[in-house]
DNA sequence: GGTATTTGACCAGG
DNA sequence: CCTGGTCAAATACC
């Protein structure tokens, strides 16, 4: 059974998640009982191996829920199976972004507020937000924000529709994460030429994930892991699967600092997201 | 005064 | 009928 194979699969994934804290923990014992290591490369063991714990959990929490669903669909097997045609899913894009106090989560377009709901089920409203230029430009771009119920400092944002805007935006990914304040007076200079420093101590990061591939997402989780235990500023390489969504997508090569937040980052984030892997399967 | 946000009403789909 | 998405009048902000 299809099933069966994917959990196996899933299987595989956290355990060679948990294998790879252990060997983490292996060498910080080592580390440990050498007397000339660093305290530095210790933290990042430490780090790493956190790293791996959360996203085993992630992980199965994750699995859990797939398979959850996968049952009721079995029970239910004689009832119609629904059709998730939820409108344009064909390009909901989800980004999960914490914010820092006091920055903004802007991602550089100009978007207006046309709605919020409370939702059924989640503490926090959704806000529904459309292009600025939708009528002077035609642009459809929809975008969907809410606070993650358990974390305050995720956001989960829902892209519907890409920009057909010709309007550039102003702002970069770094300075997304800036104060309006910061954000104009660096958009009215030059937006391109933001200090390395402010770049490096940016301490927020969004996560995109594509909606086409569940292992992919899994696989970027992995990722995190590995660099954060082979570095120790924690880099990791963002290959954006978003493309005209946000101001940089097209720098392939930069590098975003990773928070150790990242990793609290918990399922509430991806509730959405679940519902479209479901609507996949 | 122009623009953005808020918020209750309205609508469509299930 | 319930829920989520959008509209649009009222309000806030600059």
């Amino acid at each position: 059974m299809v099933m069966k194979e994917e959990m196996l699969m899933e299987e595989k994934l956290v355990i060679s998640e948990l294998e790879q804290g252990k060997e983490l923990a292996n060498r910080l014992f080592n580390n440990l009982k050498n007397p000339s290591s660093s305290n530095e490369s210790n933290k990042s063991l430490i780090s790493g191996i956190l790293h791996s714990y959360e996203n085993a959990i992630f992980m199965l929490n994750l699995d859990k829920k797939t398979l959850d669903r996968n049952h009721e669909r079995t029970d239910q097997s004689n009832k119609k199976r629904r059709l998730s045609k939820k409108k344009k899913t064909d390009k909901i894009k989800i980004c999960v972004a914490t914010e820092q106090e006091g920055t903004s989560l802007d991602d550089g377009y100009c978007w207006r507020k046309y709605g919020q709901k409370d939702i059924h089920g989640s503490k926090n409203p959704r806000g529904y937000y459309r292009c600025t230029h939708r009528f002077t430009q035609n642009c459809l771009a929809v975008k969907q924000v809410q606070k993650s119920d358990t974390n305050p400092l995720c956001y989960e944002v829902k892209y519907l529709e890409s920009h057909t805007c010709n309007i550039t935006p102003l702002t970069n990914k770094y300075s997304a994460f800036m104060s309006k304040e910061e954000r104009n007076k660096g958009a009215k200079v030059d937006a391109t030429k933001q200090p390395k420093d402010t770049i490096k101590h940016m301490e927020a990061e969004e996560m995109m994930l594509s909606l086409e591939d569940l292992d992919t997402k899994k696989a970027i989780f992995r990722t995190f892991s590995f660099s954060n235990s082979e570095t120790e500023n924690i880099l990791f390489e963002w290959n954006d699967p978003i493309e005209n969504l946000s101001p940089t997508t097209s720098d392939s090569g930069i590098t975003y600092e990773l928070l150790s937040e990242f990793v609290s980052v918990d399922d509430s984030c991806f509730s959405s997201l679940e519902n479209i892997i479901d609507l996949k399967s």
